[in-house]
DNA sequence: GCCTCTATGTTTTCGCCGTCAACTTAAAGG
DNA sequence: CCTTTAAGTTGACGGCGAAAACATAGAGGC
């Protein structure tokens, strides 16, 4: 309801919570990793080092809220790549992932924190839960499967091989492989469409 | 040389960075991630916090050793898979994935710590580099591709894959994926076989 | 056999971090 | 208008990574 116009500042201070999301991803994108200090977040967002803690029972809770933005954004993504491969089935999963990897691609630093790993002794962030959810269902959809909580055999096949050459990708782990934009696309493309042409 | 009866303890303290990385190992397996601090590391290694410092520059210098210790392991095991099919390529492969994921999910931090991402403003450590590099060599020798130095389209698929799979079973990305052993064992077989048997 | 040299380990110190507790401020609502 | 309380600040604590100054004990030259 605030007009952009006039007053910036709301009341207090501001909406932190999505300015320090905000933020973050900021940083995450600049240095390609989430080690940066929640102080130096605060600073950057110009509230005191401790001004986080209203919003954020700590740091994880912190990198989880943004790893659910993530996930959202990887959903939105896919449902726009789908949109218009309703009646080809192969030609939408190759689609789908190339979107994936693209996605990986553009911010592999994002891609990292939301599939970081999923740590028992730590209580789950339910926004990351759900978010995670929604953007494998929009995967899962995509595949032979119906509409249960399982994925089938052929539809993990395909995400475990796009998930993997994502990975390897952003972690430079492929001996080689092309470093710009266009050779990696394309190798990408090689690759997914080659074994989508193949049902297992 | 030395023998386990007598004095333990060789000339001035032992010799700490072999066990370094072996307590580095333990304390990864205990916690699964490689957040421990490196004065807990000297604690348990019964030396002053500083001690490490004389050894390794740094915590990631420290880190990269016990992946490259990780990456010698993992080229072993695959090599010890390999044996005895060298005739069959098909079944080479299949036994090499089953390998490369049983070792993902026997050790995940470990996994995760291998393959975590290579930043480009650190200096590399040669021993991480060329044990990354070997494992890697044994892998690529499964595939169709020639001697070269390049990884050809199938294996890079093949090996997209079974990385995939191990990254996602690790992380309890996988909605209905089982929790047991067996299960999990069986899984992996299905999509892997399947996946071999029809060539991309 | 002694004596220096140097690798290895310790102590001390520094600045910074995550987190918490106590205090302050200002928007909201009866 | 005045109280309540969400949101932000200040200050403190223990612990950390890293570096500097210091200590010690094998090893090798003489």
């Amino acid at each position: 309801m605030s007009s952009e116009t006039g007053r910036t500042r709301p009341y207090h201070h501001g909406d932190l919570r999505r300015a320090l999301i905000d933020t973050a991803l900021q940083i995450l994108q600049e240095e390609q990793n989430w080690e940066f200090t929640l102080r130096e977040l605060a600073r950057r967002a110009g509230v005191s080092h401790a001004a986080p803690y209203k919003h954020f029972a700590d740091k994880r809770e912190l990198l989880a809220e943004v790893a659910a933005v993530g996930f959202r954004a990887l959903r939105q993504a896919m449902e726009a790549a789908a949109a218009g491969h309703e009646g080809e089935p192969e030609e939408l999963l190759a689609v789908l992932g190339e979107t994936y990897v693209a996605f990986a691609l553009e911010s592999p630093a994002r891609f990292r924190l939301m599939f970081g790993p999923v740590r028992d002794d730590e209580p789950p962030v339910p926004a990351l839960q759900s978010a995670a959810g929604e953007a494998f269902e929009a995967l899962r959809a995509a595949g032979a499967g119906s509409g249960g909580g399982e994925v089938d055999t052929r539809t993990l096949a395909a995400w475990s091989l796009v998930h993997g050459l994502a990975t390897l990708l952003i972690d430079r782990r492929i001996p080689g492989a092309p470093s710009d934009t266009a050779g990696t696309r394309a190798l990408v493309a090689r690759i997914i469409r080659a074994s989508v042409r193949a049902p297992a």
